[in-house]
DNA sequence: TTCTATGCAAAATCTTTGCAATTAG
DNA sequence: CTAATTGCAAAGATTTTGCATAGAA
């Protein structure tokens, strides 16, 4: 039940890094302070490149040499993040919702989830994209986000 | 917070019955017997176009002449459900999940939902199931399922 | 009769809230 | 100094489980 690698590469360093101040700054314009909890768990998930549960993140920062960083608080910071559009919820259908930064000028992607093991790893198709933007203008609903999720057997659990 | 329009059109109703009937068979094929809260949950999942919540479930039965159910039996028997993928679980990103039937040879769909009211309306897309179908065979999965959700404002909302 | 099905109440799990203490600006 | 931030514990909400009773084959 934990997600894909989670470490970014070097190429991927600098939309995390500017992802981190974006947040700060979209933060501090609506009044807020710099409080350790959420500058560990900015980090964190600036240095993810999939979806993580409120747990993990807890026990992430918990494991850490970062400040640890209470439950109500993970739960707080992460709506907060959600409101500003800065972390978006991923459901998967497993027990609990997940959390991922949203990187604007980057192409989005998408999940599969290994119903075996539970592994969630993230892949984007253009293809896909273009699909659901025509779809988007033939539907009854001003259609703002869309989620995709593909279930399955993941390579080592299908062997 | 409720869904759609929850009856079935006269067109409909033979797909709807042939579900109650595949039901009946896989369940008493897996040794189980016939009891009353079963046989309620069939009847209404069969008439529903979309998918409900447990609590919808409990309440719907509660409501109709129909017998009512324990809560804890709606979730016992929507998992039976689940395990003979007779019904599917659907996240929409509201509190709860929810439930609907998988008809095997009706064009399955996928859901809108309306972030202000909590509306959720079906639909479905031939371009959209050809790109997940191409897109299926070049992931690292073996994909078994897939959802799609598009979240917005329904036009009531919008308006 | 025997094994499944069901309801009720208690438990478990994830998430939110209230409040007091702490910290940033 | 003032207002936001955080942790802790308690409360909420949804879902699951244990157990005794009722019901189907």
């Amino acid at each position: 039940m934990s997600s894909a690698a989670t470490t970014t590469t070097a190429a991927e360093a600098n939309t995390a890094a500017e992802w981190v101040r974006r947040a700060e700054l979209a933060l501090t314009a609506t009044g807020r302070k710099r409080g350790g909890a959420r500058r560990a768990l900015l980090e964190l998930l600036a240095e993810q490149e999939c979806a993580l549960t409120a747990l993990e993140i807890e026990d992430a920062l918990r494991a850490r040499s970062s400040r640890p960083v209470s439950r109500a608080s993970v739960y707080r910071i992460l709506d907060e993040l959600e409101a500003l559009a800065l972390v978006q919820r991923v459901e998967t259908g497993q027990a609990m919702v997940r959390y991922e930064r949203v990187c604007e000028h980057e192409s989005h992607h998408h999940h599969l989830v290994c119903d075996e093991c539970g592994i969630v790893m993230p892949f984007s198709d253009a293809e896909l994209e273009r699909a659901i933007e025509m779809l988007s203008a033939r539907v009854p609903l001003a259609v703002s986000e869309h989620e995709i999720v593909l279930h399955g057997a993941c390579r080592d659990c299908a062997a």
